[in-house]
DNA sequence: TATTGTTATACTCTATAACTATA
DNA sequence: TATAGTTATAGAGTATAACAATA
């Protein structure tokens, strides 16, 4: 049932990020960046549990579009520090709302209270 | 929040599977053939949403380990009648209670009251 | 002409191994 | 000796294309 709602949720989502020429795990390195600042890649690649490789294929196609810059990382020049640019923070921007209403049609059928009861739900065995 | 709750549960879950050699899909076409019987390749792709060379791989393994066989169709010599075996039938027997215990596990933390909502809210969500 | 199963092939995603420059 | 980033490569897993047999 798991998967089958998250898989039907990112039939629905994913098209989002394409549009833009990037995936679900992009659009997540730069909320992480936009909120945490600058990060070395290790950082990111364990932020979201992937290899340091696989991270950094995010990154080139981010930095490919100019949606994060690498910059010399102060104290260690074996590091990069990954910021996000103007343009990155706009891009993300456009797409929260969007993604926003996405979600919303995906929880149609459920009213606020429910929804509410699902992330509970959901949190719990998250954390637990 | 889907994603990181059904990652969780598969860690837990597949491992279930490949102790027999088998994944989830390959679980699933023993479940879906024991309740309806024999199916045709193109049947077990199309319930499965997959492609049906990716199906033949999965038919493959299964007949390699003797869990089910390939029989002639009745009435189109193109097909193939997929039938789950006796020893098919049995691994499947062997599988239900452990992945039981499983969900068991991965739901502790919810009573029996909320694990009853979480799994009304997901079947909204997964048939609407 | 279309469909079933099959084979061969290609593509995507991810990780491992090895290298470099630093630490 | 270990770590950050990189490169090249390999391994899953999945799909597409083409084929033979049959419809």
């Amino acid at each position: 049932m798991l998967t089958k709602a998250r898989e039907r949720l990112s039939v629905s989502v994913e098209p989002i990020f394409a549009d833009r020429g990037l995936c679900g795990r992009e659009f997540g390195m730069l909320v992480l960046l936009s909120r945490r600042g600058a990060l070395r890649q290790t950082d990111l690649a364990d932020a979201l549990r992937i290899d340091r490789t696989t991270a950094m294929h995010s990154v080139d196609t981010l930095q490919a579009a100019a949606l994060i810059q690498r910059h010399p990382y102060p104290g260690d020049r074996r590091a990069h520090a990954v910021k996000i640019t103007a343009a990155g923070k706009k891009v993300m921007k456009q797409i929260l709302p969007v993604l926003a209403a996405a979600e919303r049609r995906f929880l149609t059928g459920l009213d606020a209270a429910e929804r509410e009861q699902l992330m509970a739900l959901l949190s719990r065995l998250v954390t637990s």
